[in-house]
DNA sequence: CTGAGTATACGTGTATACAAGTATACAAGT
DNA sequence: ACTTGTATACTTGTATACACGTATACTCAG
């Protein structure tokens, strides 16, 4: 398995081992119930073991990579139970975000500034939608949750969904790998949006709700398609 | 700084070592803003300093623990931002994990053999508050509010509190340290468990926002008295 | 006496070397 | 042929050695 090597920056090599390996999880690069041999990442990435465990360990904490202490590691088979428990984390906390921000930010700079962001964000995903692309269009989507997230102004809060987004993100680049983008998925997000400026709380839960809720009917599909790649 | 040594077990070195630095922390026994030298920490405990920055990378991801590149490492001030972020996120947790609850776990056998242990758990929370224990009593502060989650079954959600809950716990052991225990808190725990069974979702999130919101009154009382712990 | 500049000490970040445990393959006995 | 025991290979877990960068203290010039 080749990676790309990272580029240099203030970061440290195990940050960096970090988000490369990360990334190969998620977009499948590196599959589910795959073994990982840290000596082996190490040559790809041109780097000692020592940064690789660090990358490892922390994607365990996160239960991307599985450990089989003594013998090897594996990246972690999907889940559909982690995945909706993941769903339902994050499900929970983005409706408590949006509560939390109905209050008062619709006058502040920061409101202004994203509300510009949010308009360019539903217009290239449109594009990226239009061009079948599936890697920028959920890059995009994870830019825009990201941004509406921001609004509430509770870093914590942010973290966590970032983390809850890694196994569903997985899970919606299987289904990606053949299921065509549609508009419906942009119109979903805009909609989103014109309901939070709206404030209407109720509106905003019930779609997202329906927005994260629609994976939970791939699953038997993939676990069909792609048998290795399930485990419970 | 002494440590008792870790008990030997199927852990590995690096996760005795995670467990006895944070607990270390939010035991106050590692002082907010202390610098942590990973040579000292490696010979307090008697292992080298790879299972040591293997824990502390953990911590780092926590924000338990901050680190100056470079530089060294230390404990993290305590910030009145962070444990209100954290205090959020969990609120939101448990409210959701009760109403995710509140549907059919009435007659399982997990609820009938957490209902004993809870009516064992307040018992003995009773107990603990009489001699004043701060120690024990937030032991099974903890250990309560744990086996309601384990109710909802959802274990990502679960571990996300758990980790919200070092914060936040660490806060608390600053304003027990000179905060008589009182039996208010143990008949919150009742209260809160009768309302559970009763199925109240609107009493028990209200009940729960009263218990986890009544730290804040505390920060101007803890910041004066231990101005060297906060930043922020 | 003060301030810039250099040298030194110290701690982390990274690499490598070593130890310990597990699985596999092979051999020997039944 | 099959099972059981032993040896070997391989990978992780841990320890140590090295490199790089920052801070501090000292020196020397003004």
């Amino acid at each position: 398995m080749r990676f790309t090597s990272a580029v240099s920056s203030g970061k440290s090599l195990g940050e960096q081992a970090y988000e490369t390996i990360r990334d190969a999880i998620i977009t499948l690069r590196l599959e589910p119930g795959q073994t990982i041999y840290e000596n082996e990442l190490a040559d790809s990435l041109h780097i000692s073991r020592t940064p690789i465990r660090d990358a490892l360990q922390l994607l365990v904490s996160e239960r991307l990579v599985d450990i089989l202490p003594q013998r090897n590691k594996q990246v972690a088979y999907i889940s559909e139970l982690k995945v909706k428990e993941s769903s339902f984390v994050r499900l929970s906390l983005e409706s408590s975000a949006f509560r939390l921000a109905a209050g008062d930010w619709r006058e502040t700079e920061r409101y202004a500034k994203a509300e510009k962001q949010i308009g360019r964000l539903l217009r290239e995903q449109g594009e990226a939608a239009e061009q079948q692309d599936v890697v920028e269009f959920l890059r995009l989507d994870e830019e825009f949750h990201r941004c509406i997230l921001q609004l509430a102004g509770n870093e914590t809060l942010l973290e966590v969904v970032y983390h809850m987004r890694g196994h569903l993100n997985r899970f919606r680049y299987l289904a990606m790998k053949e299921l065509v983008l549609t508009e419906s998925l942009v119109h979903e997000h805009e909609e989103l949006f014109e309901r939070l400026k709206k404030r209407d709380e109720n509106g905003v839960v019930k779609l997202l709700e329906h927005h994260l809720g629609k994976l939970d009917s791939e699953f038997p599909r993939l676990r069909e398609q792609f048998p290795g790649y399930f485990k419970d």
